[in-house]
RNA sequence: GGGGCCGUAGUUCAGCCUGGUGAGAACGCUGGCCUGUCACGCCAGAGGUCGCGAGUUCAAAUCUCGUCGGCCCCGCCA
């Protein structure tokens, strides 16, 4: 224990053996009790909370009478036992209080603006704006403290492993690619700018060009694009990359990462290794490329079963070249659901939703009267159940399925607690089609290496390539992604080529990279895991603002210390900036 | 960029639909009483630009429009 001239003991420490002893405790005055002739103190720090007693007669007492919440106080006292019929069960130091003999008021606190407790009604923006006060809450400091646990697990985790943590600049380079960048003006080049890091992926790459084998470092990553509550415009990843290393190398380590952290800080062994599925896979049984394996409802496809259905709606779907696909619901679902479901499938965008199900052996719903009775009751499997259906384009009715039968579990409740469904998901595919520009895009970054048995379909079509690329899933969240890495330039160059990027600006914004992979860069590849999302699970969370210490609103200001704000002349002048005013008359 | 919910005492909310009564409750806060409380109890009290702006109306917390802010979802996030 840290030492401290304020106090001799924590105000989680003191039990019954320490009765007798003269103790001086520091701390949070949570609750005062003044019953007239006896007055209790609650006092509270980060270890716990202890019991103080003021007996009349004395200064002392006269002093306690004063004492409102939050005040910081400093009290000696002799610690004894409480009478037997007065032990606080529920407290670690409930056997024992501390008769105080002196206090010392070392700071007031005017009333907070909300209660300092764990079970609180407050809304978020009320915390946000007194966010040093909503960390006092002995929850928020169970969620950081958990946090730091788990930076610690990694840090020697991965060190034992002989990765080196190396810090990579924050001031970087603007690379128009993927997120929008948070730009960063430059005083002594007008007009040239700085970007914050998106993640430090180019500098990991040529850190293993320079030989350091493996690094890692958790890195705060800089995003400016609308926020969520899994999303902030800066969040931190466990980053980390190993030369020579192929796809199981790194997915292994992996997993020794997840499973030290997940066991030192929870106490949870999971299992290994994890589960593995190919990115075509996820998409045709979950229709999604980061399943949630903690329930079933996977998706099947009935496209043969409705071929030759008079259904019209149906029909002309499988006839324009589309697919129908549905899953299995275990309940009756009432007219009210299926219509808040269709809904949601409307605005995700599918044409409706159909639906059957069965009452004592006839089938009900709209498709009811297209089926073969037999067949219906098949594809049911029993009473009790509904079939929620989709038919339309082959890319699009998948995603769909996939949404609303996520839709359909969180809704019903149908998500089991208590499981660490870790999952693999390989194979992703190099490169889409992006159809609003009419061209071909990278689907993860331009980095990642193809699949050996493809590297000769690259330049004839290139949207079959399946690169070296894997994501990891934990309960439906994506918690990681990465990829082995193109290292050499000739490879590195017909990427970027096929993702349209002509070779004067390949040069421009990727040249340091590229050199580098012309020098005995080795094989290597790595991977990034969200941090935040990873500690606010393991902590129960829903959202990864209540395991950063100071977040941002979902509009990117920070309620607290008051961010963005105006910046004065003189700086702007400094960077030879001229901000255009918003005309806010009209 | 689009959609949804919300904004009334310090806090959490009711009132709004159907305009007009002194704008109310709980917790917190202040004062008084109380010697074994631990959500202490009892009594009394203070506390409100109804987010902001405009409009409709004899009259707006309440209806309309705009705007700002919080949360959630879609787009976006290589």
């Amino acid at each position: 224990m840290r030492k401290s001239s304020f106090r001799t003991h924590t105000c989680g420490d003191l039990r019954a053996e320490h009765v007798g002893s003269k103790v001086t405790l520091a701390g949070w005055v949570r609750r005062a009790r003044d019953l007239g002739g006896l007055l209790f103190v609650d006092l509270r720090d980060r270890y716990g909370q202890t019991q103080v007693v003021f007996e009349p007669g004395t200064d002392v007492f006269e002093k306690a009478k004063e004492l409102g919440q939050q005040d910081v106080i400093q009290v000696k006292g002799i610690v004894r036992r409480r009478p037997e019929d007065q032990i606080n069960r529920s407290l670690p130091t409930g056997e024992i209080e501390v008769l105080a003999e002196s206090l010392v008021v070392l700071n007031e606190s005017k009333t907070p603006a909300f209660p300092i407790e764990d079970e609180i009604n407050v809304s978020e923006e009320v915390r946000l704006r007194w966010r040093f006060l909503d960390l006092r809450r002995p929850e928020m400091q169970k969620n950081l403290i958990l946090r730091h646990r788990a930076a610690q697990a990694t840090r020697n985790y991965l060190s034992s492993a002989g990765l080196v943590e190396i810090e990579t600049p924050f001031l970087t380079k603007s690379t128009p690619e993927g997120a929008r960048d948070f730009l960063v003006p430059s005083r002594i080049y007008p007009g040239k700018f700085y970007a914050l890091p998106q993640s430090p992926q180019l500098y990991k790459q040529v850190l293993m060009s320079s030989g350091f084998d493996g690094y890692f470092q958790i890195a705060r990553c800089f995003r400016d694009e609308d926020l969520r509550a899994d999303r902030q415009p800066e969040f931190t990843q466990i980053d980390l990359e190993m030369s020579f290393a192929d796809v199981d190398d790194v997915l292994d380590l992996t997993e020794g990462l997840m499973a030290h952290i997940f066991r030192e800080v929870l106490g949870i062994e999971i299992e290994r290794p994890f589960p593995r599925m190919t990115y075509s896979e996820a998409m045709e049984r979950y229709g999604i490329d980061k399943p949630d394996t903690r329930y079933g409802m996977e998706l099947f496809d009935l496209t043969d079963f409705f071929r030759d259905t008079d259904f019209r709606v149906v029909r002309s779907a499988i006839e324009d070249g589309g697919r129908v696909i549905g899953f299995r619901v275990d309940r009756e679902l009432s007219r009210r659901e299926i219509d808040d479901l269709t809904e949601r499938a409307k605005e995700l965008g599918a044409g409706g939703l159909l639906w059957l199900s069965s009452k004592e052996g006839q089938l009900r719903g709209p498709l009811a009267k297209f089926i073969d009775r037999e067949k219906g009751l098949k594809l049911l499997g029993g009473e009790g159940k509904t079939a929620l259906l989709l038919a339309g384009k082959k890319e699009k009715i998948l995603e769909i399925g996939g949404a609303l039968r996520i839709e359909v579990a969180k809704r019903f409740g149908l998500i089991p607690d208590g499981k660490w469904n870790f999952l693999w998901v390989l194979d992703f595919p190099l490169f889409v089609w992006n159809e609003e520009e009419k061209r071909i895009e990278p689907a993860h970054h331009m980095f990642s290496m193809p699949k050996d048995e493809f590297l000769d379909y690259l330049e004839s079509e290139p949207l079959k390539v399946v690169g070296k690329i894997y994501d990891l899933v934990l309960n439906g969240v994506e918690l990681g992604s990465g990829s082995i890495r193109v290292h050499r330039r000739d490879i590195q160059e017909k990427i970027m080529e096929i993702a349209g990027i002509p070779a004067e600006e390949r040069q421009k914004r990727f040249g340091f990279l590229l050199e580098a992979l012309e020098y005995g860069t080795p094989p290597h590849g790595g991977i990034a895991l969200g941090f935040d999302r990873m500690v606010a699970m393991m902590a129960g969370r829903e959202s990864i603002r209540d395991v950063i210490a100071f977040p941002k609103t979902t509009k990117g200001q920070a309620l607290y210390e008051g961010a963005p704000s105006d910046v004065s002349e003189e700086q702007l002048r400094e960077l030879h900036i001229r901000v255009e005013k918003q005309n806010s008359s009209s």
